[in-house]
DNA sequence: CTCGAGTGCAACTTTCTGGTTGCATGATTT
DNA sequence: AAATCATGCAACCAGAAAGTTGCACTCGAG
């Protein structure tokens, strides 16, 4: 019972690494192991790595085509550490109904450069 | 530049250790680390040492009251990781929105033993 | 001032993680 | 069948993480 899909999870997503190979997946469709190493400073091997550590966590799937092995992406998942989310901050209060909505209303208007702002400063005392 | 906000936001996330105590702290409002401690099976060290990796990530912030610390949590930078949610998996389709706005509702009403039902097996061959 | 409760610091051990290298195995093409 | 290209496996290494123990320090109450 130690290692639940959250651990995995989240210990997927803690690195840098990952989570660009993650990106790149989801930009540019599936890929192999050796394709996404050229592009990187590291080996092959440690893509292979990162990538088993995301399949493992359900992120990605590999998927063998001749003497390839393409891996896709399969974000899906990231349901569950949405759902995380949403019940965790259930307790604290409504801000972050708030911040849900213009996520949605931002995206839904495509500007991929915008990041969103969050306005973490105006509550930073509301714990005291 | 190599530590982001979301290495230390999902590293810290990703135990489940830590999760439990940043839960506790915003269930049951600021507590010392000694109480805290009393509580699991952990030493006082062990969740200082978690205390101080959530107040790395921004979750948690200490608190001197007379010769104790309280330490609350302060989950307002959760809303980098849902920034990050969307935004990457805006990519991919707009299941995501009946999520969020799935959630959002759940939430409305109030029904925290109810964690969200999440349909991946629908859309599991999807990237293929 | 002294005692007790609580915190802070440091050293140390063990295990995990990210990364490397080298070689073996398996599929494609000629 | 042989050469080639990609993947798979295993050993190995350095550094970080999780946790422990021991002791010093500091604050508050008598």
């Amino acid at each position: 019972m130690s290692t639940s899909a959250l651990d995995d999870l989240f210990g997927a997503l803690a690195d840098p690494t990952r989570r660009a190979l993650l990106d790149r997946l989801m930009h540019d469709g599936p890929r192999t192991a050796t394709v996404l190493a050229a592009d990187s400073t590291l080996t092959r091997q440690a893509v292979v790595k990162h990538l088993q550590v995301l399949t493992t966590a359900g992120l990605a799937a590999p998927k063998r085509s001749g003497r390839e092995v393409l891996y896709a992406a399969t974000p899906e998942r990231l349901a569950i550490v949405l759902a995380w989310l949403t019940e965790s901050s259930a307790l604290w209060d409504r801000r972050i109904e708030r911040l849900v909505e213009r996520a949605s209303s931002q995206r839904a208007s495509s500007q991929p450069t915008t990041p969103i702002v969050i306005d973490t400063s105006r509550t930073a005392q509301a714990t005291g």
